[in-house]
DNA sequence: TACCGTTTGTAGCCTAAGATACAAACGCAA
DNA sequence: TTGCGTTTGTATCTTAGGCTACAAACGGTA
């Protein structure tokens, strides 16, 4: 495994050159620890001074419900990374636990030297901040997005809403979702069968058209009109 | 009005100091414009080189839809800022117009001149910089929470949620919502006459009691409970 | 090609919550 | 105190969509 390549995957280390990214090791304080399954790597409640990178492996995030039960609330693979939230937010500790689940490598960078600027003067702070801010930014983008799916109250403006940004985004009638049914489902926080029955009328209405994830948009502007009046 | 008071409200300039405030105009390329009522000082698609932060006044966000109408998506007070997000997203260009809707003070910093250390070398720079991170982090954590609400499907779910949070947040079994019904129906997007009738089932449950915003917990086991099985 | 696991389609029933529309209560100002 | 606007409570009716449970289609593999 390549970690020059590895990193590069991650969004704060996006453009970065290979001299650069060995810089991280002493301009940011960076260093690699290996993890085998079951390892607490984060606890909720603890001080966050590093923000965690997964570099392979893969790891799952818990919170703790108010009556002491773990939940899970998400997943890390490798790429993603932890406690970049938290190391900006409120009195800065974990909000979640977050466990390996397999055998993973993780680098930590430190938090309190991203927005200082070093005594070599590198640029890649510089670099490394405005990726921070977009990694955070984009992930405010995303969530706002997501809301407005949820936001919407029929299933039609739904499902309308997400096929016609597909459309947009992917810029051709024959659309692919990137995920199957119950994915699909889960994500507009709505039940597979009510969906399911939603596409079909869909289909029989001759808006669309579909199989497995492809999704053909026979009527553009009616699917455009149950996106747009969608609430 | 006094500038130094109102720009140390912004969550920009939480903990500076007067001299340091003063210091944004030449380090960080400050400068000051006033506007009337319809005009526009943000146009969608234009790329976003300032943050704007209104001192006084007021505006309104619109969004273009794709038939080309355009719709109000927020609006903006003393305090708000616009550009902060979309300054380091996709283009860097505006993804909402802003139209000022009442005579304002718009206070203008380069984006640019924001993770770049300046020649003075003052701190102003980093203590802004953090002040950026926290203000995106926080973002991502209240759209985590308000995606919460919007999540859970049954209308005692959603109340249980909010009245709890709130009551983990005020800490006193009294607890004060800060919306009244019409607000807090928009806010976990359901309709207002099937909120206020869960809540009246809920009350003859002894679970909780109202008046107003002001809500009395009773039973905060059994709140608890709903809470937390709320899906 | 037969088997099994997964993904998708179908059916029927039932209830939570939407919509509407009106009535009561509350504030506030004249 | 009366009147008016706003906020809240209530009733009725209707329906979209949840849930369950099963059937069909698909895909990989032995």
């Amino acid at each position: 495994m390549n970690i020059f390549k590895l990193l590069k995957k991650n969004k704060l280390f996006y453009n970065f050159e290979d001299k650069e990214i060995n810089k991280i090791f002493d301009c940011l304080h960076g260093h690699i620890n290996k993890y085998s399954r079951g390892r607490v790597v984060a606890e909720i409640g603890a001080p966050v001074e590093e923000i965690g990178i997964l570099l392979n492996g893969a790891a799952v995030k818990f919170i703790k419900k108010p009556n002491g039960d773990l939940e899970n609330c998400g997943e890390l693979f490798a790429g993603d990374m932890f406690g970049e939230v938290e190391a900006y937010t409120g009195d800065r500790t974990f909000s979640s636990s977050v466990v390996i689940a397999e055998e993973a490598t993780v680098l930590y960078i430190s938090v309190a030297t991203i927005v200082r600027q070093c005594s070599n003067n590198c640029p890649c702070h510089q670099k490394l901040l405005e990726n921070v801010l977009s990694c955070l930014a984009e992930r405010i983008d995303t969530m706002g997005v997501d809301a407005k799916y949820l936001k919407i109250k029929s299933m039609r403006g739904k499902i309308s809403k997400l096929f016609y940004d597909k459309y947009l985004a992917q810029g051709t009638e024959v659309i692919h979702l990137g995920f199957n049914r119950n994915e699909m489902a889960e994500y507009l926080n709505v039940s597979r069968p009510s969906m399911s029955r939603e596409m079909i009328a869909m289909r029989e209405d001759g808006i669309i058209k579909f199989r497995k994830d492809e999704i053909e948009i026979l009527n553009v502007d009616e699917l455009q009109r149950l996106a747009n009046e969608a609430r």
